[in-house]
RNA sequence: GAGGCGCUAGCUCAGCUGGUAGAGCAUUUCCCUUUUAAGGAAAGGGUCCCGGGUUCGAGCCCCGGGCGCCUCACCA
């Protein structure tokens, strides 16, 4: 059960008046010709007395989010998919029934009406109702007109209500969408095949992360929540599917904070026969484009800096980022000091988009080591905003190496290192079927849409982030 | 996990030094045929997050708990 109060009950009396009377609150079957947008578009050039010589008829349909009543006339505003037009009632117009009928609705009801168009005294294009049907009456108010909804709990816990009154939040998931639409249209188009690869793993891997584990009765086995798709993508370009990409969600049993969300949504791509030099381009390719599709400049404003996303960016090696911001003689240090303090005291710094190469072989056991210092990975991250947002390297495919790599994460995990990796021997069999030459990487799309939408929390592009459960009364 | 801040009407918020719980919007009723935060008149609406304690008396003070946000820690 939810909690009652007097609104509800009000307006539950108002669904058993229409049934009493035999309209259903709840009817089917009442289909628009137009959509909000589509009219404001297309008459937006035009007069009121052109409007008005119309004979035109448009039915529309959408929720009723203002309404304001003067007895024998009513001006309302109704929402659709596409956007807001205002609609005029007028008890002469519509007749006795209908306009009875009117005096039921309330803001957040969905309303069909059919009518004429019309500029008001403030030159407003609006459309004058000759029909009117309820299609859907609502029992519960919504948050009030001029502050909204802004207690952040509610919004996420009541996304549905955030996205009905504060725009820019479906403005941001609008965009988030397009991001998705677009990277894979660049994919596409590049010849790479979209693939799905299993969420629920007998064996986690292709991350440094701890994993959730569930279990499936029937088998009686416990399965791990992917922490990454990367061993069962590169798995397929062994198949042979030379190019390939997922974008899909991946779940890490870690903290929550505004850069983490149990679940988030990682782009993973990897091709043969490229380099991470050649990714490095294709990364600076797709960001631009994104940029450009969402913001239509490759410049954007985030948070209280401007950041530009025009290539080609920056590159610097792990050792000449730390030499450049800070004091330290990256030569003397071991190799996990110089990753702490690549971490902590150089990321911050890096605002405008840009590569780090060659990182320390210990901390890449999935990626090929430099030919000429094999200390180090042939493996990039792109950081912007100071936020990693892209990791990409040379795939190692020596079976023989992986295998040494896998023996010393599994070393790890057995001396309490939860994220180490587990030894995966299907995964090392599929290399001595061979892979290719390969370069391959993740890139994270949250924070990639943090970035497009000017969001400061991971949750605001997340349309149902993860939060603690209430206790419920039920 | 630690610290800080917050939780009061449907929503947004006030509530002083501990003394009968408030405003705006919203709602209900009445008036009102071009409004843009429409206007006028009246009315109703509260588990002050939860549980203890102190007190003659707690929204306020103390203790414990819950949920959220922020910072830090953790986390590629």
């Amino acid at each position: 059960m939810t909690e009652e109060n007097t609104y509800i009950e009000q307006r539950k009396k108002k669904v058993e008046e229409l049934r009493s009377e035999g309209i259903s609150p709840y009817p089917q079957n009442l289909k628009p010709t137009h959509t909000a947008s589509e009219i404001l578009k297309k008459f937006d050039d035009k007069k009121g007395p052109e409007l008005e010589g119309l004979k035109e008829q448009f039915a529309l349909a959408g929720r009723v989010i203002f309404l304001r009543s003067f007895g024998k006339a009513a001006f309302l505003k109704i929402a659709d998919r596409t956007d807001k037009i205002q609609i005029y009632i007028e008890k002469q117009i519509l007749g006795d029934e209908q306009f009875k009928l009117f005096k039921n609705i309330d803001v957040g009801d969905f309303i069909w009406v059919q009518g004429s168009l019309f500029r008001t005294k403030t030159e407003e294009l609006t459309l004058k109702a000759t029909a009117l049907k309820i299609a859907t009456k609502t029992v519960r108010p919504l948050p009030e007109k001029w502050h909204g909804l802004q207690d952040i709990e509610t919004r996420y816990r009541q996304r549905y209500v955030d996205l009905i009154v504060n725009p820019e939040v479906k403005k941001a998931f609008l965009t988030r969408s397009k991001v998705l639409q677009a990277l894979r249209d660049f994919f596409g188009k590049r010849d790479f095949l979209e693939v799905e690869t299993p969420m629920m793993q007998p064996i986690p891997g292709g991350a440094a992360a701890k994993p959730f584990i569930t279990h499936h009765n029937k088998l009686d086995m416990d399965l791990y929540l992917r922490v990454a798709p990367e061993l069962y993508l590169k798995r397929l370009v062994v198949g042979g599917l030379e190019r390939v990409f997922e974008v899909g969600r991946n779940f890490r049993n870690e903290g929550i904070s505004t850069q983490h969300n149990p679940e988030f949504t990682m782009l993973e791509f990897y091709q043969a026969y490229a380099n991470y030099e050649d990714l490095m381009k294709l990364t600076e390719e797709l960001l631009e484009e994104l940029a450009t599709k969402t913001n239509g400049s490759t410049k954007i404003k985030y948070e209280d800096a401007e950041i530009n996303f025009k290539s080609p960016y920056p590159r610097l090696t792990m050792k000449e980022a730390v030499k450049k911001y800070t004091k330290q003689d990256p030569n003397k240090l071991s190799t996990e000091k110089l990753v702490n303090i690549f971490e902590e005291e150089v990321e911050s710094k890096l605002i405008q988009p840009t590569f780090i190469t060659q990182f320390p072989t210990d901390f890449s056991p999935l990626a090929r080591k430099n030919d000429q210092d094999p200390m180090v990975a042939d493996r990039f991250e792109l950081f912007i905003y100071g936020r990693e947002i892209a990791n990409g390297f040379n795939e190692l495919n020596d079976p023989e190496d992986q295998a040494e790599r896998f023996k010393a994460q599994v070393e790890a995990l057995h001396k309490g290192n939860e994220e180490a990796m587990h030894f995966d021997a299907d995964y090392i069999q599929a290399l001595e079927i061979g892979l290719p030459p390969t370069a391959g990487e993740g890139i994270g799309i949250d924070r990639l849409v943090m970035l497009l939408t000017n969001s400061s929390s991971i949750r605001d592009v997340i349309l149902f982030p993860q939060l603690r459960s209430k206790e419920e009364k039920s």
